[in-house]
DNA sequence: TCTGGGGTCCTAAGCCTA
DNA sequence: TCTGTAGGCTTAGGACCC
């Protein structure tokens, strides 16, 4: 669920239906999707603020309900804080799989619509109906049979946005939440987005708004009589841009259903902060295994690893190296990850959260074999291929490395996840 | 107050090459 | 051969999104 949902206006939209003609992008976004899950299990603890997210030390919220939320409590808040506002929510651990469950099943119901569906997270879509018209009715129709259906079937509700744009169906979709419709018909783009504040933009997150604000720009339709130099020079070229044709509802962007992973990875926040470079290292391990399975089972092979590197001070820095050739092995990113960390020269430094990545992805099956580091490539490729192979059978964390198999000195991440290995 | 984890995109600087 | 330049690649950092 998007952090910009504090500027939604809740609530239906009001008087006779708008004209719908040539808003063919509709924007579907499940209402506190995580807490909407949990209440599916829980009944009980429905009309009660609930929060979901991390418990550990450092957790931080994922979701809350609408209940919470009239707490102050939002998403991306430390779990502490939020607790402190509101110290009678129910809070609830996150649980991946069952959101995953759910979200494959709204996004049948997508797909029996169009076939032009783009997911955005596991809660949010945007999908291109103008093909299904002939066969389901008007888009506002559609929208409408959408917001049905997932209610019948999943028991949740979602906000949809019908627009002729990405851009504006989306803003569309927030503006009516929770359990809202709202069409933003062609010619009333301009009248829709003007009065919105310019946080309100796709791209403008803290930052940029105290820019803007410096500018003397509080609204969109303020921001859009801005002369474009002035805002490339303020801004970027690039962003500048960007925001001169959002701030005019321009935005060309099409429904894709198939873009491609340019990057995975994954990062442990520790409990307490870290400086012994073994506990590091042996972090690092549990995190290029976990990429190396990922990339294997999505038929990725990348050829840049990166390790960052989050201080006590909560100063980051990243490290990379583009390798001669693409790999998806989980020593090879290892081994890597470990001469990046070592020269980065923070092997005494306390560090808060480790992370690793691989970038400049590609399917595997066309990457060149990586012959890199002086090791027998075949012996860690099949040794790898055959973890998988267990880990399908009986789970990850069925076989790991050694270095993995006893828990450090109690002084490693928080344990929770089963891909631990 | 004290900040997760998964990503994408943009910018700028340095280096290399044509 | 030397110099200037443009463009591509790599790297690092930051902003932003859900």
């Amino acid at each position: 669920m998007s952090r910009k949902q504090q500027l939604h206006r809740p609530g239906p939209q009001p008087g006779p239906p708008a004209d719908d003609t040539g808003c063919a992008i509709l924007h579907v976004d499940m209402d506190a999707f995580y807490v909407s899950v949990e209440l599916l299990e829980r009944p009980d603890l429905r009309g009660r603020p609930v929060i979901v997210g991390g418990a550990g030390a450092r957790g931080v919220v994922s979701a809350a309900s609408y209940e919470a939320r009239t707490f102050g409590v939002h998403s991306a808040m430390p779990m502490s804080r939020a607790r402190r506002l509101c110290p009678a929510a129910v809070v609830l651990p996150v649980s991946p799989e069952k959101y995953a469950r759910v979200s494959a099943a709204v996004f049948e119901i997508f797909r029996s619509v169009t076939p032009l569906v783009e997911p955005l997270s596991l809660d949010e879509a945007f999908l291109d109906v103008a093909g299904a018209v002939r066969r389901l009715g008007r888009p506002a129709h559609i929208a409408r049979m959408i917001r049905e259906q997932v209610h019948a079937q999943q028991g949740i509700t979602c906000s949809v946005g019908v627009a002729g744009t990405k851009f504006v169906a989306k803003l569309a979709s927030t503006r009516c939440k929770p359990d809202g419709l709202l069409v933003v018909p062609a010619d009333g783009v301009e009248d829709f987005l003007h009065p919105l504040p310019v946080a309100a933009l796709w791209g403008v997150g803290e930052r940029t708004e105290q820019t803007l604000t410096r500018l003397g720009l509080r609204t969109v339709g303020q921001l859009a009589q801005v002369p474009l130099a002035t805002l490339q020079r303020e801004l970027g070229t690039a962003s500048g841009a960007h925001l001169h044709e959002l701030s005019w509802g321009r935005d060309p962007r099409r429904v894709e259903p198939h873009t491609p992973d340019k990057s995975i990875g994954a990062e442990e926040t520790f409990d307490t902060d870290i400086d012994d470079p073994e506990v590091i290292r042996r972090e690092l391990l549990r995190l290029a295994e976990r990429v190396g399975a990922r990339l294997r089972a999505s038929g990725n092979a990348g050829r840049t690893v990166s390790v960052k590197l989050r201080m006590a001070d909560f100063k980051t820095i990243t490290r990379a190296r583009t390798l001669r050739e693409p790999t998806d092995l989980a020593r090879v990113i290892y081994i890597t990850a470990c001469e990046l960390y070592e020269g980065a020269g923070l092997e005494r430094v306390r560090l808060r959260l480790v992370g690793v990545r691989v970038e400049n992805l590609g399917p595997a099956g066309e990457a060149p074999r990586q012959l890199a580091l002086d090791e027998p490539e075949t012996g860690w490729r099949e040794a790898e291929r055959a973890i998988d192979r267990v880990a399908d059978r009986f789970g990850r964390g069925a076989v790991r490395p050694a270095a993995l198999v006893r828990p450090a000195d109690g002084r490693g991440p928080r344990d929770g996840g089963d891909d631990r290995r």
